[in-house]
DNA sequence: TCGGTAATTCGCGATATCTATATTTTAATT
DNA sequence: AATTAAAATATAGATATCGCGAATTACCGA
């Protein structure tokens, strides 16, 4: 997954816009945002762990409507560019938002768009 | 093209992320940000008319390196989204940046995303 | 009306994305 | 070791995007 130390530049960008060009990739980004409307009680949702947040592959696939091996698909696309961070815990892999690259993109917008 | 008298909705928005999946769609947005530096005097930039900021296609195509033809659809992508507004002025196309739509995707993305 | 220049549209092959099913990998459980 | 469940990867056909050259349309000036 991208590491963004710094800023964001224009190719980190555009594989970003590249992300978010799919409606139901931003369905998942706003899911993750409202984790626990979404994804209460029941689910596989990490409360400790280190990993606050954190929604597992099969919940989100339940709340897209999609397979499960594209939602695993779309997953990867939003890790590889920093929108989100992943973690194994056990059987099931826990994805969440990295609000850090989603702040430094808005960043970006305001100057480079 | 899109008229968006209110806010930005997730339909708007994926189609503004698609306009800008794309590294030279991103560079002409940026080079008419700055049309001042980038088309100064012997360009056809309009300076009265109504419509300042205007840059024609043929010197939007000189400065991006691409095609005319591509650099012609890739305007039109652009305006689809409504990224940019356009004008017909005599056998010249002259477009510009839409900040009111740049505007309210910049919202869409802090409130949205 | 006839060229000439600007811009759009058309047609195309190459490449990429979409989304599914089937398979494999990983890890827990019995 | 066998079973089960979660997730990732492989494969594939349909569709979309990329970017070009060629053809077409639009508009000007002579």
């Amino acid at each position: 997954m991208k590491q963004e130390l710094e800023r964001i530049d224009d190719e980190h960008a555009v594989e970003i816009f590249k992300a978010l060009s799919n409606q139901t990739r931003v369905n998942i980004i706003q899911m993750l945002k409202d984790h626990d409307s979404n994804f209460s009680a029941q689910a596989h949702v990490i409360k400790d762990e280190g990993f606050e947040g954190g929604v597992c592959v099969s919940d989100i696939q339940s709340k897209t409507g999609i397979s499960q091996s594209t939602t695993s698909q779309y997953l990867s696309i939003l890790l590889q560019s920093g929108l989100v961070e992943m973690k194994r815990i056990g059987q099931w892999t826990y994805y969440r938002r990295n609000e850090k690259t989603i702040k430094q993109f808005e960043k970006y917008i305001g100057m480079n768009i």
